[in-house]
DNA sequence: TTCACGTGTCATTTTTTACTTACACGTGAA
DNA sequence: TTCACGTGTAAGTAAAAAATGACACGTGAA
């Protein structure tokens, strides 16, 4: 076991917060060093508003964490850091978490007819 | 250098490939036993023209390959299989393949301000 | 010929994501 | 008070992804 499994759910979730390409520079510009909301916007180059749209993306699905602090001047500013995430993809392995997928619930029953 | 790497801009298709719950059930189906389209559809309980674009998407990133074979009854059969990945996700990893993203140019020019 | 089963695509709608703009609130310093 | 800098969110729009339905084509068997 490398895992030891997010569930499919969750699987597709972190994989969902992990593709797309701001997101990934959050995650890269967060891999060393902690950052705030403000300073994080200002050196990706992208509106706080959306920075924070995918702040929360990221929160969401555990790959990072925040929390609020009082600077010294008394500010208060929202710190993130990434989380120890390890993520093993092989065939296999999503074989295994697809097994425990519920979202697309394809009703079960037979498989959409279209020709008869 | 863990992975050998794919750039930044494949890792993105590759995780958005595998982000979402169908194609994780392909992926998933096709790990063992390869499988011919109509055969899948049925399997999986969505429709051929749904599965067709999803087969699409992961073969375009490369996680699965196709190819048409004539059975024995004449007719022919679109056979996928899945690709040998490996994908190694870590905070370092994420970082390192951010390098070589191309997509999101930010214009590289001052962030976009809002108050002032 | 017609049916069953395989392949594919085009057109359209529905649903999500992504993104911008504008606003509101709080605090220390000028 | 006003400014600079921090926080957050609500509203609306633009763009992309997901999904459906209706087609067209080919072949072996009844």
């Amino acid at each position: 076991m490398s895992v030891g499994g997010p569930t499919g759910d969750d699987l597709v979730e972190m994989l969902a917060a992990l593709a797309n390409p701001i997101r990934l520079r959050i995650v890269a510009a967060l891999a060393g060093r902690r950052d705030y909301v403000s300073q994080l916007a200002r050196e990706l180059g992208v509106s706080r508003p959306l920075l924070h749209m995918h702040l929360r993306r990221l929160e969401a699905a555990g790959l990072i964490t925040g929390r609020l602090e009082l600077s010294d001047d008394g500010k208060a500013m929202k710190y993130y850091e990434v989380t120890d995430f390890d993520l093993h993809l092989t065939a296999s392995a999503v074989a295994e978490a697809a097994q425990t997928l519920t979202r697309p619930d394809p009703g079960k029953g037979p498989a959409p007819k279209e020709s008869t």
